[in-house]
DNA sequence: ACAGTAACCGAAAGCGCTTACGAAAGCGCT
DNA sequence: AGCGCTTTCGTAAGCGCTTTCGGTTACTGT
């Protein structure tokens, strides 16, 4: 975009077709108030000369924007990856464009990207990682979007429900309740939790669930040995390490995504410990990996793709007063990494 | 977005510090020809104010664009995601938004998402996924490009050099030497490939590639198993079953690219064939989960991230009249995949 | 033949910003 | 004091589009 080499406008375009510049709005954009033929003529024209409107000039005379705004960690993710796939699905068919942010993991940097969507006058900005901890960035934080909605702004929030925004989350407690049933079923008892962060709420709602099932097969949930790693592959290797090293009795490792049941399987290869005749381990999310690892991972499905669709139309939707929530539900994928535990 | 519910204009800024709005804009962008307290002033007041100025406007009135387009044919897979990353990267260090655009490998679509690039008059477009295969939509993208360029838009193409652009390549055909070597060395003959389409330039290079190692090794090219099939997972699996099918003396399946090669590995898992004990596997690209799988794959090695990284520096930095060239070293990663043909 | 109506189109006013350009003020110098 | 220079700031002219408003024209019914 350089101002001193210009483009086509829409002046030009009036002139070789010979009517009025608002005359060629109109029979570009929604033709009514222009008689078919010219708007005809006029959009030949157009094609001809190869006319690719400005929507700069478009949104700021016009109003309603075109694309929107999708917040993440980092793309390369699996996780986000899928939400976003899900996200330009929507946004391809709703012939909106879609500007991606990376945060980082930074709360600075994810506050700075917010406010690039703001000062793009998105139509809308989904969540999707938000890492926000600290209370002085996430008020900042919320205070930029309040006021991006009172000016006609949508948010939507995948995995957390905070921000007071529209929200949608994956069913965590169901899906912990799932996992952690699944592997009292096949007769584990000492179950190693390799969890993230426990200030997340997305790990405080698994452990919830998971809670609630060993809660109710009569074990102590504390009796778990749990480590608190990164929510990511290296992570899953630590707290594996860990763990091997502290309770050499454990049958199964549950760990909290996928990102670290990957981790704590390279670590079990190494070892020489089969999976899952020796230990099962099993994951969360359902990357789009866990089935072709080997052994293919049991793991929680959680449906990334529909819930990044889902949280854009839902946003697209006409706004409510308060905050709607939409809970996507997850279910249990068994493969071959789970056994029962070795005699 | 609503023109109804007015967001915070420069001029309330102005108003409320007692400057003008020229004085304003100067002090939030390039703060020269303010003094240093006025300029402090306004800041301060546009901060408190909560003021988040439009782009739009700003564009429209300044000339340059704050950001750029990327093209790819679907961000779930690998590749994609990993180019992605790239570019997301080099966008939020230079401050740049960056607007992502799925084709879905349809060049109508691909077309239109050029358009609505150009007319976000992004500063530059990177076209990772370009699936142009008849000359109609090729020569009307070159058409589009053409003009975006004449008035100062930059372009780079990913993975292929056409569109008369800068390009960033991956040396496909050292890297298909180099993993058809590979096996050769390995004592494999009987060599199997599954190929994508051979309109593919990408794919074609690859085979030119392969070529030259058989054909060095004595071994007419013409000789070797060849299927072509869609450049995915599903593809790879019904090249794989027709192989196993029509030749059943092949020892090492040459895929042209790690999805295939996936597909491969699990028709001939579920056929209980061990690889590498029985059959080799190797495939081209090295995604991130080529290393988790079982058995890890062996695989060349692409810079992904780094293509995506390179393709849009190149873009950014000053223009050239002729298109630029910059090749990516592939390198071959020997992993579990592979090993000496059954004796 | 004429008022009344509807359909079509052009002139012009902005949308929110950047940036010439010019005015005013402060400075050192003769 | 008067001159030119620099610094600082305001005025106003756009950037390329949409949209309101009013003017023309063509068409109807009487």
């Amino acid at each position: 975009m350089d101002r001193d080499r210009p483009t086509l406008r829409l002046q030009d375009v009036a002139e070789a077709a010979g009517v009025s510049i608002a005359t060629a709005s109109r029979s570009l954009s929604r033709s009514t108030g222009v008689s078919e033929e010219v708007a005809e003529r006029v959009r030949d024209v157009a094609r001809q000369m190869g006319y690719i409107a400005n929507v700069h000039a478009r949104s700021l005379a016009g109003g309603a924007s075109r694309s929107v705004g999708l917040l993440v960690h980092e793309i390369g993710d699996p996780y986000f990856t899928e939400i976003a796939s899900g996200v330009l699905h929507v946004g391809a068919k709703e012939g909106l464009t879609v500007q991606i942010c990376h945060t980082g993991r930074d709360p600075q940097q994810e506050l700075e990207q917010i406010r690039t969507l703001i000062a793009n006058r998105v139509g809308a900005i989904i969540v999707a990682g938000s890492g926000f901890v600290d209370p002085a960035h996430q008020a900042a934080a919320k205070a930029d979007l309040a006021s991006y909605r009172r000016f006609g702004g949508r948010v939507a929030v995948i995995g957390r429900h905070h921000l007071s925004a529209d929200a949608v989350l994956p069913d965590n407690r169901g899906g912990g309740r799932a996992v952690a049933q699944h592997l009292l079923d096949l007769g584990h008892r000492r179950i190693a939790l390799v969890s993230g962060m426990r200030s997340l709420t997305t790990v405080a709602d698994r452990l919830a669930g998971i809670e609630d099932a060993v809660t109710a097969a009569g074990i102590p949930f504390a009796d778990l040995p749990l480590v608190e790693a990164p929510f990511t592959r290296l992570g899953g290797k630590q707290a594996a390490e860990e763990i091997l090293a502290a309770h050499p009795d454990v049958t199964a490792v549950l760990a909290l995504n996928d990102d670290m049941a990957i981790g704590v399987l390279s670590v079990l290869r190494d070892r020489g410990m089969a999976v899952p005749e020796r230990m099962s381990v099993t994951g969360f999310d359902d990357v789009a990996v866990a089935g072709d690892l080997a052994p293919s991972l049991t793991t929680v499905h959680l449906p990334m793709v529909d819930m990044g669709e889902q949280a854009l139309l839902m946003a697209l939707k006409e706004p409510s007063a308060r905050p709607r929530r939409r809970t996507a539900e997850c279910h249990l994928v068994v493969r071959d990494s789970t056994a029962v535990p070795p005699a």
